[in-house]
DNA sequence: GTATGTGCAAACTTTTTGCACTTCG
DNA sequence: CGAAGTGCAAAAAGTTTGCACATAC
């Protein structure tokens, strides 16, 4: 999922966020690292072009990021950050052996979730966005 | 939630765990507390009747508790980690508006998940466990 | 030019660790 | 008694903050 400098600072503009050459190189590296870094990896990718870039800097681009719906954060059960620069609705595959998470795509599994909270009204709860924790193992 | 010490004990002995007073109070805060306390809330709740139990001793105790399955870590995307002592099969309801979360519980789902599941086998990954994160905002 | 963003280093928060002491069984 | 658990205080790990300087627009 490798995008172009000009796809990246479309995306920025987008959000009416100003284009820096920090926030194109975060965004970049969430997208080529793409399988939900933490803010660690984005930085060490980032300073092996760019070793000047500032571990607070980064930070804050990330929560910049957050706010403007660029990244989202990915919850887990570990004590750091992942971010999903995915945009499109998804679910998650988390490895029991391992800190990989996979993303899994499926409309038909969306539209089964849609039924069901149609037809299951939660009392008292305004539901925004309904995802999978799928915990398991991937073969060897 | 609240259990008594006899039953405290007993989830303490199935598990092969030695019984200790602070093992005992730890879990007893959980069920009391009930709503996926951070480790904060537990030694805040236990230091009002036990003002001299370490907080080190809370993270190694609550470590000890999730490898034998006795609660388990909350999948979150905050900078702190939540524990559950609910062993039920359950999904959870996270409020965007406020750290709050609470189960939700219905084995109509749960069957609409596992039929889906068989019928869309994920090739290369063994599921262990499917869990909802249902995100929305609780009415006021 | 000015509002916004960045670098840097210090501080903060949460969690982990090592080791002497204590306790459970 | 011996293995396992606890208290304590120090340190690690991850993240946030404040402020002077730099840059996008």
């Amino acid at each position: 999922m490798k995008l172009s400098k000009e796809t990246i600072k479309n995306l920025l503009a987008e959000k009416g966020l100003r284009i820096t050459p920090q926030r194109m190189n975060i965004l970049e590296a969430i997208y080529t690292l793409n399988n939900h870094p933490t803010a660690e990896n984005i930085i060490e990718f980032i300073h092996e072009m760019h070793p000047n870039i500032a571990t607070g800097t980064v930070y804050k681009v990330l929560e910049t990021f957050v706010e403007n719906k660029l990244i989202k954060k990915v919850k887990t059960d570990r004590d750091f950050m992942r971010y999903d620069g995915l945009l499109e609705k998804h679910h998650h595959l988390y490895c029991s052996e391992s800190d990989t998470i996979k993303d899994y795509v499926d409309d038909e599994l969306d539209n089964i979730l849609k039924d069901y909270f149609r037809k299951n009204h939660l009392s008292g709860f305004q539901i925004e966005d309904v995802t999978l924790q799928i915990r398991g193992t991937f073969d060897k």
